[in-house]
DNA sequence: TCTATATCGAGAATGTTTTCTTGATAATAA
DNA sequence: TTATTATCAAGAAAACATTCTCGATATAGA
């Protein structure tokens, strides 16, 4: 907790994080000062106890009979994830998903501030999507480099996806959040995470086969 | 295997079904005929024994040597998903990811049969989306329960997600397959799933965050 | 002040998922 | 025919994640 603030966490800890953050930024609307696991845990309809380990992960400490005090509770979590200051990123593909992503006010309290998209379609280059700029794919190795980015969006078909990943690679880029239905070939050292909708709906066909007819 | 044809399988078994069934289609184009997993396991980059056991629970059975016989197998694994027969769906708000979703052709190869959207929108009622008639929301739970259909897409925002599943329980919804980054309040027997961006975003920042600076 | 209680923290126990190991089998080639 | 090898199958072991249990502690109320 001091000497190793960022050791390894389960995935699916991490994964349970924004929703505890979500609730805790709700309750602090409310003016809510201290939170207890019992409380959050009901409110989110999870083990109580599942909500200790996780946020002990955090490295924060409450304290008996009352709670976590909730701004520190929330700087912990943000910290833990790695929120705590914004990192901006680039998109490509600004189709209907893409564009769905570039409005989602969501990211900027999610430490995500995507400053512009890509495409290669000249009839989308120049415009402008939730205030962020469409501009030509062509472009982004170079500036994905003079500005530093680190994440990149990944929004196109499946049949681009692979070359658009190498683009973003030669760019500089060491994370890509793949929301194209590919299996990617990257380097070991890149982060890699695909946003897998086929994987959930699997989940759900199975369930109603096996629970109906 | 025999009796239990549908018995539990791990979820993350359930979840990696759909990566397999895509580079088996691939390779069926090749006219590829038999399949081990070996050459799977390597062509997507996980370990072999862990698509041998996957494959398992799909009841099929392969010959050393050779492996798989393809289309025994595809159908198999379709079959264990329960992709052998298409599921009728409806999807509740038409904005950028609906339509995306709306739009989205692979659905079809997924056993998803995504009929009609709804909306409130009185500008975006009556028109088309990718061919799919976007209604009235008012109209879903009595057209859910005359056409029986038990999968239901909420893609509005968070603030009219709970409004929307409580619409499509009182249509006879069985299944919620939920893209509103909010935890819905449903009874215990409804199949839900959320597709939550911010969980994988937590991953994708925390190991950004760990590995670099 | 003292007691009762809600809550935390830590470690044990359970359950689940992945990886390892070994043996069996079928195709290929000598 | 026989040896070799690639592959599957099944069970054991390990890693991982979740749930349970219990002792400690701080607050509220008597």
């Amino acid at each position: 907790m001091k000497d190793k603030p960022l050791r390894s966490a389960p995935t699916p800890s991490v994964r349970r994080m924004p929703r505890y953050l979500r609730c805790l930024h709700a309750l602090r609307s409310d003016r809510v000062e201290w939170i207890s696991c019992t409380f959050l845990a009901e409110r989110l309809n999870v083990d109580p106890t599942l909500v200790r380990k996780d946020l002990a992960l955090t490295g924060i400490t409450g304290k008996p009979k009352v709670g976590y005090y909730l701004p520190d509770l929330i700087m912990a979590v943000e910290r833990f994830i790695g929120w705590d200051n914004p990192e901006d990123a680039f998109l490509v593909g600004a189709g209907h998903l893409g564009t769905a992503l570039l409005g989602f006010e969501g990211f900027a309290r999610h430490g995500l501030n995507i400053v512009a998209g890509f495409d290669n379609d000249p009839t989308k280059v120049g415009t402008t999507v939730a205030d962020k700029p469409i501009l030509d794919a062509a472009k982004l190795p170079d500036l994905a480099q003079r500005m530093h980015i680190r994440i990149g969006i990944i929004t196109v078909g499946a049949r681009n996806a692979q070359a658009v990943a190498d683009l973003m690679l030669s760019g500089g880029i060491t994370a890509i959040w793949n929301f194209a239905p590919v299996p990617l070939d990257l380097p070991e050292d890149v982060i890699l995470e695909n946003e897998d909708l086929s994987g959930t709906l699997a989940v759900i066909s199975r369930r109603l086969a096996a629970s109906g007819i």
